[in-house]
DNA sequence: TAGATTGTTAATCGATTAACAATC
DNA sequence: TAGATTGTTAATCGATTAACAATC
């Protein structure tokens, strides 16, 4: 939990280093140099060194990285280590698409309910076995089962509402796919997924 | 099609502009000063004055910005005033949900053809009425039909197979949901969403 | 040891904020 | 005109890159 006051954009690149050794261990590479490194992700040395850093010796001179070590370190500190359980608001293609990818599952995110305005309609196209209720039961589920994320699959009005019962109902992360910011206080964390804003990047960038 | 050396982080706050002007405008609002904007977006004043003075003088002293010119003004850097025809790659879920999203369409991005492995297996699923293709015919719809875009929706290694196919083909940009990166030319640009790496920064937020 | 490569400081680059004259 | 607010320059802050001594 110790926060050395990384910056934003090593914490951005964290997960990129955390895919890139993954790979490297599936190749069997079992130590990495920052040069080679930097060849592979497209960044410079001088910067994986910096970054890499920040955590403490995990270089050694001459040598390298220790790829194992590295990446278990690295997810460590993206508290991969930890397990989480997650609801998710909504039940839509997009919910189902998040609830049925089984890599969350994986890396320890567990998705234990699915809540919707109108249950009946989805009952049939829930994935993965995942109960579904009415979206006026969250409160009460809230209160019985603690809950670290909410995923946020719904309209951008609709997530405004939905914000405080997840806020009060002690949820600890909100990953916010709805067309809207989110205001919650200091101790709840949103990480929005903007994909109509994604979409407009690109096409600016294919016209400029 | 100017590109009067934006940077990179101008780009990515100017879809979040149009969001919000986009609400302004459904609210009757039409001016408005960089303070209010800064109040509201959670930004400072002077970034705002600063971000919109890149594509000319928008504003006017003593009055503000008048929110329907800025908005079309930012829709225009952006591409939303042309239309653009996608290909989506998969037919999955995460494939239904973004074809199945009306927004997209709604600015100029239609989706014309949907491409699978084995397209039987989710014949009956896909929405919309989007034809589906087996991914063995891409290469002969790409030389058939002028596509800007192509969304990518499969798995890793697929994603890189498929690549090569799309820029042969003459696509202009990827919007790449893969957990991958992708090796294009400089003509091609790639948008990529990488939802378990921003899974990951959500995970680190809630640690630290 | 000699070669390789890190850790770390200093230099550069870029982005944000502050300030205020220009002007509507 | 007086008040408000931009446009724009200068100052600050943060992030990246370069360089090299330390050391495996």
């Amino acid at each position: 939990m110790e926060n050395k006051g990384i910056s934003k954009a090593v914490i951005n690149r964290l997960p990129r280093y955390y895919r890139y050794l993954g790979m490297l261990l599936d190749q069997g590479v079992d130590r990495i140099s920052s040069g080679e490194l930097s060849r592979r992700m497209n960044l410079t040395a001088s910067q994986i060194r910096q970054d890499l850093n920040l955590f403490g010796g995990f270089g050694q001179q001459g040598y390298g990285y220790n790829v194992r070590k590295l990446y278990d370190e690295i997810g460590k500190i993206l508290g991969l280590d930890c397990s989480y359980s997650l609801v998710v608001i909504g039940a839509g293609k997009l919910a189902q698409a998040i609830s049925g990818y089984f890599g969350f599952e994986k890396r320890g995110f567990k998705i234990e309910a699915m809540f919707d305005r109108d249950p009946d309609k989805h009952k049939n196209d829930v994935v993965g076995g995942i109960p579904l209720y009415p979206l006026s039961d969250l409160k009460a589920y809230l209160s019985e089962h603690v809950t670290d994320i909410a995923v946020i699959t719904i309209p951008a009005e609709a997530a405004r509402e939905v914000t405080d019962c997840l806020v009060e109902g002690g949820v600890r992360g909100i990953w916010n796919f709805a067309h809207t910011d989110l205001d919650v206080p200091d101790s709840v964390t949103v990480q929005s997924v903007h994909l109509s804003e994604s979409l407009m990047q690109l096409s600016y960038k294919i016209n400029h």
